[in-house]
DNA sequence: ATTGTTTGTGGACTATGTCAACAATTCAAG
DNA sequence: CTTGAATTGTTGACATAGTCCACAAACAAT
């Protein structure tokens, strides 16, 4: 009864719309579950100052800006404004960010990285990249490629 | 004296180091908070029984398997054993979930969704299948399809 | 029966995220 | 200049999610 050729035009159109976007966000959830189990098991030995994984994702992410104010981070970052404000109060206490005010607005006051800080982020940028490449080992260099350029732009 | 002068500035080999694997994190991290942001702000006009974002996970990841014990779910989602269970005992209590009794084995109790929860997990379907569309809307179908392929191998 | 393992629960705790209110500042007119 | 919005950062109160450890009950093997 089927010809030779009509293979996956008649599949289940719901397939194609529910149940695959189930599976991108599953399979985006556990990616990114790998990642934090990764680093949580092996940043721990350098993590000293019991910085988190929050805290860790926020002084790479500062380490790629270079004094910017809070709101700046909030906005790369995605994260309620609340939230930085604590992470940075906690990072200030454990010496890893300073702030220093702002000529131009009084009301910003701007971030960097201390030396400390600097060589954590040298540190597990290194573990994480280790991790990474663990994760994307079975890939193919193209298929790598082609996954960091589909994320970017998205 | 290795002559690192003679190195171009930009594009270079090195970056596919920490730098790149950093921003794959990153990304997917983004990916990630778009998905549940988009899951929030749609979400929660049917979410009546205040399911919540990990609630909906368990439901989805149980449409897709019918009648399977705590552990399975548990290796599944790659979430915490007790985690689990509290989650499946609200689910229970809202009425998304049936638990009966395994013949083979007195220590696990097999799960199951209910007529509710099917109608949830219907529904949430969709809107979930609307986010994600929002989201990989730039994207062309190869580069979508090569997603998918791509997460599913990893 | 003894021992060890699996399966699921519970307690206690930490981390993360959300929401609303707020003071201080800056900015945009009038 | 002054008034009134908007921005920036902070705090309180709370909700959700995840971790760690100990444990009981059922199973499995000897």
């Amino acid at each position: 009864m089927t010809g030779i050729m009509e293979t996956k035009k008649v599949d289940e159109p719901d397939d194609d719309g529910a149940a695959n976007s189930f599976e991108i966000a599953h399979q985006v959830d556990r990616l990114m579950r790998r990642i934090e189990a990764g680093l949580h098991g092996k940043a721990i030995v350098i993590d000293t100052d019991r910085v988190g994984p929050f805290g860790g994702m926020v002084l790479l992410t500062l380490a790629e800006m270079e004094a910017a104010p809070v709101h700046r981070l909030v906005e790369r970052m995605g994260r309620d404004k609340s939230q930085m404000t604590r992470a940075i109060k906690t990072l200030e206490a454990k010496g890893m960010i300073a702030r220093h005010a702002c000529s131009d607005d009084g009301r910003v006051s701007l971030l960097s990285l201390t030396a400390k800080g600097r060589s954590f982020v040298q540190d597990i940028g290194v573990i994480l990249s280790g991790v990474i490449d663990d994760i994307l080992e079975p890939l193919t260099p193209q298929e790598r490629q082609s996954l960091l350029q589909v994320l970017k732009k998205l």
